[in-house]
DNA sequence: CGCGATTGAACACGACTGGTGTTCGAAACT
DNA sequence: AGTTTCGAACACCAGTCGTGTTCAATCGCG
């Protein structure tokens, strides 16, 4: 676990501590935890005061881009890897943000597709493709997260009809339906989801218990559900292909 | 000037040339030219063939963004530098796509400011401010340059209204007016005048005396134009102010 | 107001990365 | 078949990044 991440939990779980405690925890050096303190307070994670830092992490919130995606690479590039063979050459897709669609957008690359991400993580990741075609939606990126949401990416969504929606989200379940941390990003992924032909959730097996406070539509407007270990039976009921990766 | 570049202009001033001329003109190995050479045939600089490469570019066309990006970049910096003098703080900007103005969006980094670039660069350089308000626009990104166009971005720029526009272009004169090399960028150039109170235009000296295919607006749509050495005096009589950087 | 704790700029050191050259086996033309 | 060209693999060098140390400046508390 890097470092930064470390720092990240131990000041969320106390609420706020020390420089020195927090060079004692990593074994790191006082100035090299200042300027972790920095980059964190610059992603928003932290706010510093003398001596130390408090978390600015609610408990509802997601901890930030920068630090979500390294951690459980290895079973988002699978749940990728098996999202990316759900997709025919020749197809247009829509894909949503967060870290497991960006590593879609990866495997997508080289494709023949037409693709349009709602993340500037994902079109810089797709931006130096010869083979595919980008369209990149309008909107206001949301710091660090770089998720496109607003107006104008509800209009660049809804002029155009996809084949495939690639949705990642926060939390899924039979009962509670598809959810998203934040309120903007849901209203974009419904967008989506009404704009593709077929929708995929691409979700680690940890949303598969969550519910997050933005809902953003019932599971039975998903086509399939790809995810890296046995989850909830009651999507496969509400008529949901599990793909298990 | 970079080998990438005097490779570039060799192929093209020949036509075509070989591996070991190369070499030889530039004192690098065949091996650094055939690598040389690989990159440049990504960037559809040239196309390679056994012992050699030839050129693909047109002489209507213009060098690829990653050989136009260093070349000139001290006039490009002072250029950039007088047109973020004329930005007021609080302001709306829509900001063309091009070399010229990717500098201008470095300087309105930690600006107060509503910007909407009209490149990928640009967008790049700008998402990590926290203190701006950026806004993508929609779009299909040209390869390369990563400027926006198409009907989405249309879309998008005539969706808002900005307090100012900065234009850059391939060509300037009072007689000939703007002109860029490509239609589709043309055509976004035109909206972002449409839709803005105020027009800049930022060009380095080099196209005042050039004219290109596609015409965007006449010269005396725009308000100011920043330059970095006395050119066309027609501009000034078309009631253009002209500031020289 | 003064003293101790904390901070951040500056420098040093080591690991790492990117670009270049060399070698050599494979592939491609004649 | 012979010759040339190509590119993968390795070595090397320089520049960069991350980390630690030092020290003067700054902050906050008594």
């Amino acid at each position: 676990m890097s470092r930064l991440k470390q720092i990240t939990e131990a000041v969320r779980d106390a609420g706020s501590l020390g420089v020195a405690d927090l060079a004692a925890l990593t074994g790191a050096s006082e100035m090299t935890i200042r300027r972790d303190l920095e980059v964190l307070a610059a992603q928003g994670v932290l706010e510093r005061f003398r001596g130390g830092a408090r978390s600015l992490l609610l408990r509802g919130s997601e901890p930030p881009f920068a630090l979500r995606s390294d951690e459980n690479i290895d079973a988002k590039r699978r749940i990728a890897a098996a999202v990316a063979g759900l997709i025919a050459d020749g197809e247009s897709v829509v894909l949503d943000s967060g870290t497991t669609c960006l590593e879609v957008a990866r495997l997508l690359h080289d494709r023949r597709l037409t693709v349009m991400p709602l993340s500037l993580h994902a079109v810089n990741a797709l931006s130096s493709s010869a083979s595919l075609t980008l369209l990149v939606p309008g909107g206001r990126p949301r710091p660090g997260e770089l998720a496109l949401t607003g107006p104008l990416t509800l209009a660049s969504i809804s002029a155009l009809r996809f084949d495939t929606a690639v949705i990642g989200c926060c939390g899924l379940s039979a009962a509670q339906g598809l959810t998203a941390f934040d309120l903007e990003d849901a209203a974009v992924k419904r967008a989506a989801i009404a704009s593709a032909r077929r929708v995929i959730a691409a979700v680690d097996a940890s949303k598969l218990t969550r519910t997050a406070l933005a809902f953003v539509a019932p599971a039975s407007s998903l086509d399939a559900v790809v995810t890296d270990a046995d989850g909830d039976e009651g999507l496969a009921a509400a008529g949901v292909a599990v793909v298990t990766a």
